[in-house]
RNA sequence: GGCCCCGUCGUCCAGCGGUCAGGACACAGCCCUUUCAAGGCUGAGACCGGAGUUCGAUUCUCCGCGGGGCUACCA
């Protein structure tokens, strides 16, 4: 109670000194696909803000697409506001005082608002056909002209509209955009942005299947659910002037426009399918952590202003502020999101990382997991014991299976040519496992440092050098000639089967020899 | 085509009239080292072009050029 009271006063503090009052934000998807990248970081920065200036952050479904529709996406976009703890403080899920938080749950709301706009003289009935406007823009397009909708339906009169109603013809409404003027808007993050009217056409905003489209839908919601602040991609500046006009045709105020910039792909297109992974939830399913998505996607087209870059949730929440949010475009760039995955794996505790790994490691090995062979589930006290000898070495979740199957399967197999560490011959491979595998039978305790000593003793008694010595060994027992540091990792996999491995090992060795030469 | 947005190393970001143009990823070299990493040091690498404004432009203005977005009864 009392903690909790002087948090509060820190939060009202720290707005004080921000000058930022509570915001109320919300990410708004059309479930039509898995969110990608781009979209994730939308809500990532309306998030943002709303955790920065103790507001609220909601989340509303745009379907009044029903065609596009895709019932799957609903859950992908849970999942990944969720796997990136982008938590909603209301929503379609969960509610909240301006349920429903569902477009087409509220479409009485939006013909209401389109009816009371014709009523007041801004709006109006139209029933062009679809293949009217079709041949329109074909006449204007062979003419060289704009194509623009000619405001042909601002001449019917109701009469005739009821005729066309009456003779089943689709029915749209459209708003009556003034003809010449300017509209403008102070942009938070890019300043004035204006536009011609001229330019603008008497665009629908009621569909003649009665749901709304996006420009009318969404402002009736924002205004009904006293969102503050508007922060979408950039894509919707063009629209936005159409945006403005609805307000002022419905007398209400517009909120704050934060137009980010896109998040472009490598060859600086738009961020699509072919591009790899692009959804957040790919990035999950390839071994990157939320936590460090998190912190690379918020510095894409936002920095502190500094030099910072790995930071917590709470600092990048602490520091965020719309005006630091960049104007120009960002490529998404792979290799430096594994860097910091790297970077964030290295400074989990090891508890932490064994609970990451283990659905990693446990999934089926056709997808990716450890052999069938071995099984389920995996012993997590070992598992414990292994990872601070990987620790420094993973940049991917993925790649906890590929640096610790050895410890795991029952044998490895390496090929008799990867055997031979450097300027070493077969002869000189086999006479250094020989020696080993008779060291490896006497040391006790089979400990690293015990480990580590006799071997180099026994590299100098044999007149090798120790990398020499400890190559074919590596190799034999790992089956790859990259691993962990050696004696560790004998001591971890155990005696006898070191003794077994570097046996096998020979073996493979002198039955290449023979077959070979 | 029209309208709008954007333009600093290959990439992300800092710079907000005077800086040896800074940091990070990636890259190269060296050090450390039983391999691979991690770590340390060093290096290479950018203000799209042209006019203005100014004592002085990467920074402000304009014009080009380049990239991107929009141009639906999709969002």
């Amino acid at each position: 109670m009392h903690l909790a009271h002087s948090e509060r006063v820190a939060a009202n503090l720290f707005r004080m000194t921000n000058s930022t009052s509570p915001v109320r934000v919300r990410y708004a998807p059309s479930p039509t696909g898995i969110p990608h990248i781009g979209n994730i970081r939308t809500a990532l920065f309306n998030w943002l803000l709303a955790r920065n200036t103790d507001g609220q952050f909601i989340v509303r479904f745009e379907d009044t697409d029903r065609t596009r529709y895709d019932e799957r996406s609903e859950r992908a976009i849970f999942e990944s506001l969720e796997w990136l703890g982008l938590e909603w403080d209301e929503g379609p899920d969960k509610g909240g005082p301006y349920a429903p938080y569902i477009q087409s749950e509220r479409k009485q709301t939006y013909i209401d608002a389109a009816e009371r706009l014709v009523n007041s003289g801004h709006a109006y009935y139209d029933d062009t056909t679809p293949e009217q406007l079709h041949a329109l823009r074909e006449r204007q397009r062979a003419a060289k002209q704009p194509q623009r909708y000619d405001g042909r339906g601002r001449h019917r009169s109701p009469e005739e509209i009821e005729e066309s109603r009456k003779a089943g013809l689709p029915i749209t409404i459209r708003l009556k955009v003034p003809d010449h003027g300017t509209v403008s808007f102070e942009d938070a993050v890019r300043g004035k942005v204006s536009f011609e009217l001229k330019e603008i056409d008497d665009f629908v905003i009621l569909k003649s299947d009665q749901m709304p489209t996006y420009h009318l839908a969404h402002i009736v919601d924002d205004k009904a659910m006293g969102i503050t602040h508007v922060i979408r991609a950039e894509e919707w500046i063009s629209s936005t002037p159409r945006h403005l006009l609805i307000h002022e045709a419905l007398g209400i105020e517009p909120p704050i426009y934060v137009h980010a910039s896109l998040i472009l792909s490598k060859d600086r297109s738009k961020l699509g399918k072919r591009h790899g992974a692009t959804s957040a939830l790919e990035y999950r399913d390839r071994g990157y952590l939320a936590d460090a998505v998190f912190n690379f996607i918020a510095l894409l087209g936002w920095s502190p202003g500094d030099d910072t870059e790995v930071m917590s949730r709470d600092e990048i929440v602490r520091r965020f502020s719309i005006d630091r949010i960049n104007d120009s475009p960002a490529i998404f760039d792979n290799e430096k999101l594994e860097w910091m995955n790297g970077v964030y794996i290295r400074n989990m505790s090891v508890d932490a990382l064994v609970a990451e790994l283990l659905p990693f490691m446990e999934r089926p090995e056709a997808e990716g997991g450890l052999l069938d062979t071995v099984s389920r589930p995996i012993d997590r006290h070992y598992l414990t014991r292994l990872i601070p000898l990987v620790q420094e070495r993973l940049k991917l979740l993925t790649e906890g299976v590929e640096t610790l199957d050895f410890f795991f399967a029952d044998n490895v197999n390496p090929a008799a040519e990867d055997l031979p560490g450097r300027k070493m011959d077969a002869e000189m491979t086999e006479r250094a496992l020989n020696a080993a595998l008779e060291l490896c039978r006497t040391v006790a305790p089979f400990e690293p440092e015990r480990l580590e000593a006799e071997y180099r003793a026994l590299a100098e008694k044999i007149e090798m050098k120790p990398g020499q010595l400890f190559s074919p060994i590596r190799v034999a027992i790992t089956g790859k000639s990259f691993a962990p540091p050696l004696f560790d990792t004998m001591s971890a996999i155990g005696q006898d089967r070191c003794i077994d491995r570097i046996e096998n090992a020979i073996l493979i060795l002198r039955s290449a020899a023979v077959t070979g030469a």
